[in-house]
Parts: structure tokens; sequence; C-alpha cells
DNA sequence: TCTGGGGTCCTAGGACCC
DNA sequence: TCTGGGGTCCTAGGACCC
């Protein structure tokens, strides 16, 4: 088996990008402490992310607004406008596409570029540069760069110089510039896992480097062989442009602006969890095959649990049936903190439409819209068609056979 | 008056089938 | 009466990241 051949990766990280987005849109924010947090008065209230002179005073992220302003009186707290995070991070996005196809966003902020076909004309320092520029010149976004020939050597360059670094990092510098750091500052790996380490006297990058697989597999799993490669500078993955379409679940969670035990209020805020899921999956034009609800306790304790539903499900109000089943089933009473509803195991539009189990529309409710629509399919095609399932739309756009409230109300049937 | 909300991936036990 | 091993699905939860 041939080497693989050699890569040229880039890590683009925009620095505090809220922040910086906030100070693009306002520049009188510039060189000022600026946080971005959910309200001061409610529990929700941590900072997210805050500008570097914020960051001067101690500011960092989860801390709450209180703690935060105890730190730095004069902190400018401004709350999360994620339209424009996100129209931001398109531009920037739509920028980085014009050096290569090979991009793939990680999340709103940061994406790996594979420009290895670019060195054929340009040193990828050059690229890097004039990609830090375009974004600070035409966006007013600083960004750090890491280049280097897989993804965990480019993300890991990327975090050495802030705000607005490149780094190279090769992988014949692994050994000098990696291996001295405690593994805590690895990429991949938290605290529980730091902590484990530790414990078989792993402590730094190096030390993880050198680790015994049998060890290793023992302790971490599959996960602990995979950080090891990762320590000697080792990391095959593809940068996939298509990993951003490919989304395994949508979710919406809260925290109550007190913990609560009254039912009637649980309930409504699932149902408002509901709504948000559903429009969500619509404007992905999926369906979810599962339905999961999290709780999480006055102690913080945190349970899920979900089902499998019947038939692929994206309506407010089927999302919203599942998950007041499964909560009733399965709260304690206790009082609750925190609600929310994933959707998972999602299934593309027109997917769904052949995956549904077919079951006749009797077992369905007899009254309201399934009801009327049905009506109007026999009328359509004759008293004798067995509504049987959801098989596809006809040529004039019409569900040939239905049985799902949610598919009906998206058919136009109803009109 | 600690600790939000959006995700992904992995593990592990029990059920069930062959 | 005794009895193996493999595979997949379902579900819950842990760990991590931004």
């Amino acid at each position: 088996m041939g080497k693989r051949k050699s890569r040229i990766l880039l890590h683009v990280d925009m620095n505090c990008f809220y922040a910086s987005v906030e100070m693009a849109y306002d520049p009188s924010l510039k060189g000022k402490p600026v946080a971005i947090a959910g309200s001061e008065e409610d529990r929700r209230g941590i900072v997210v992310t805050c500008s570097y002179e914020a960051r001067k005073f101690g500011v960092k992220t989860t801390m709450t607004v209180r703690e935060a302003k105890r730190l730095c009186p004069q902190l400018i707290i401004l709350p999360p406008n994620f339209e424009r995070y996100k129209k931001a991070s398109q531009a920037a996005f739509a920028i980085l596409r014009e050096y290569t196809d090979l991009v793939e966003p990680v999340s709103i902020d940061e994406g790996y570029l594979d420009i290895t076909h670019r060195i054929k004309f340009e040193h990828p320092l050059e690229t890097a540069k004039s990609i830090q520029n375009r974004l600070l010149d035409e966006l007013d976004l600083p960004c750090s760069i890491g280049i280097a020939p897989n993804k965990f050597l480019a993300k890991t360059a990327s975090d050495m110089k802030k705000p607005l670094g490149i780094t190279i990092l090769r992988k014949r510098d692994v050994p000098r510039l990696l291996w001295p750091l405690d593994i805590h500052e690895m990429h991949g790996i938290g605290e529980r896992t730091a902590e484990k380490l530790k414990q078989i006297h792993i402590h730094t990058i190096g030390d993880l480097a050198k680790a015994n697989d049998v060890q290793l597999r023992m302790l971490l799993g599959i996960n602990g062989l995979r950080l090891k490669e990762r320590a000697n500078g080792n990391d095959d993955r593809p940068v996939d442009p298509e990993s951003v379409y490919e989304f395994k679940s949508v979710g919406n969670s809260t925290t109550l602006p007190a913990d609560s035990s009254d039912e009637g209020e649980l309930l409504l805020v699932l149902d408002s969890l509901a709504e948000t899921v559903s429009r969500r999956l619509a404007n992905k034009r999926v369906f979810a095959g599962r339905i999961q609800v999290m709780i999480r306790y006055h102690d913080r304790k945190t349970v899920t649990r979900s089902e499998k539903t019947e038939n692929p499900v994206r309506g407010r109000g089927e999302i919203f049936s599942y998950a007041r089943k499964i909560f009733l089933k399965h709260w304690t009473g206790s009082p609750v903190r925190l609600l929310g509803i994933t959707a998972d195991e999602l299934l593309e539009e027109g997917q769904a439409f052949k995956q549904l189990d077919l079951f006749t529309y009797e077992k369905e409710e007899k009254s309201g819209q399934l009801a009327k629509a049905i009506e109007k399919l026999k009328e359509k095609y004759g008293k004798n068609i067995i509504v049987k399932g959801m098989t596809d739309y006809n040529k004039e756009g019409l569900l040939t056979s239905s049985f799902s409230k949610d598919f009906l109300d998206e058919s136009g049937i109803r009109k």
C-alpha cells in the first residue's frame, strides 16, 4: 500500500467571532471590553464570547454575567444576534471558497481548507495571508490560520497565535512543539480524559505519543488509539465539503426562568420547543424517526429518554405529542430546570415517503383533516381505494396515498 | 448566586434472531 | 437436560467541542 500523498490544509479560526461581528457592525465598540451574553437578570445570563479587551480582565466564556461584571465593571454586554452572525459567517465562507472548493465548515466560525493543489502557483503562507487580509479588509473580521499536513495539526496550529496569527506546523515539529505540552492542551482531550490519562502517568502530549496501546485501549477504547496517533502528528481525516449537509439531529432546549414542577407550565414549554424543532426540520427538509426528550432537574441531574416514531414526523403537533408522552412517562415530578426536545434519525423528505410503514387509514383518527383529506382522495380516485401509506406524490403534486397528518398538511390536499 | 444551547461520536447492555 | 457465538437493533448516557 502506497503512502498517502501529503496534503496542505488550512484551519481558519475566526477570533472571538460574535464579538468581532458586533464590532464590525458597530465600530464604536472597537477597543472596548465587549461580551455577548444572555440576560443578566436570569440564570441563562452567561458569557458566550468576549473581546480580547474583556479577556484582559479575566472575563471568560461560560462565566455568569454577574461574575464578568464584577471583574470588569465597564464591560459592555450585548445580547446574541444569531442572524447577524450567520450572515457574517456565510460571507466569510464565500471568501474561503474562492480559494478552493474543498472547504469544510466545522462550526459558524471555523473551517478547514485543503489547498494542496494551489502549491503549484502559490506558497501556502501567501494563501493564508491573502485569506486573512481579505477577511479583515472586506468583513472586518480577524482570524487565525494554521497551516499543516492534516486537520489535527492545522487546528492545533491555528490556536498557537491569536489574534490574527498564521502558524505553520510541520510533522517534524511535533516532538519539539507539541510533546512538551500538558495533555489537557490537546484538542479532543477534555477534563475527564485528562484525569484518566494522569492515572496511568500520562501527563504530556509526548507521554501519550509513546503510550502503551493495550493500556490505552483498555482505558479509553478505540478513541485512545486515535488520540495517540494524533499525538504523533498523524490524522488522515479528509476535508469533506459535504459534511455540512450531513446533520444527524435537530434540537432545541431551554433552561426555565425558574425551576418548575407545574405540569401545565412544563407542557407549554415542551410545546414551544416542539414548534422550534418542527420549523427547523422543515427548513432543512427532513423528517425525524426518533424523538428525544431531555429533562434536567433542580440538582442538574439530567436524563434523556427517546422513542422511535411509528412514522417519520415533522409537524409541531406530532412532535409535541411524542414529547408529551415521553415526558409524562419519565418525569419524576421533581422541579425541572431545563427541558429539551431533539429530533434524531433524520430522513430526507424524499426518503421519508418511501420508508413509511404501511397501515390502513381506518387505524387513524376518523375526523379532522385526515378524514377529510381521505374523503377527497376517495372522491377523486374512487370509493374502493385503500389509503395505505404515503408512498409518493402523483403527477399533479397530490398524494396518491396518505395517512399522516403531517404529510397531508404539506401536500396541498387541504387547499 | 456557579455553569447556555447547539451539536457529534462512542460505548454498553438487553432483546432478539440465526 | 444442556448449551456457543455472532450480528443487529434499541435505548441511555458519557465525553467532547464551539
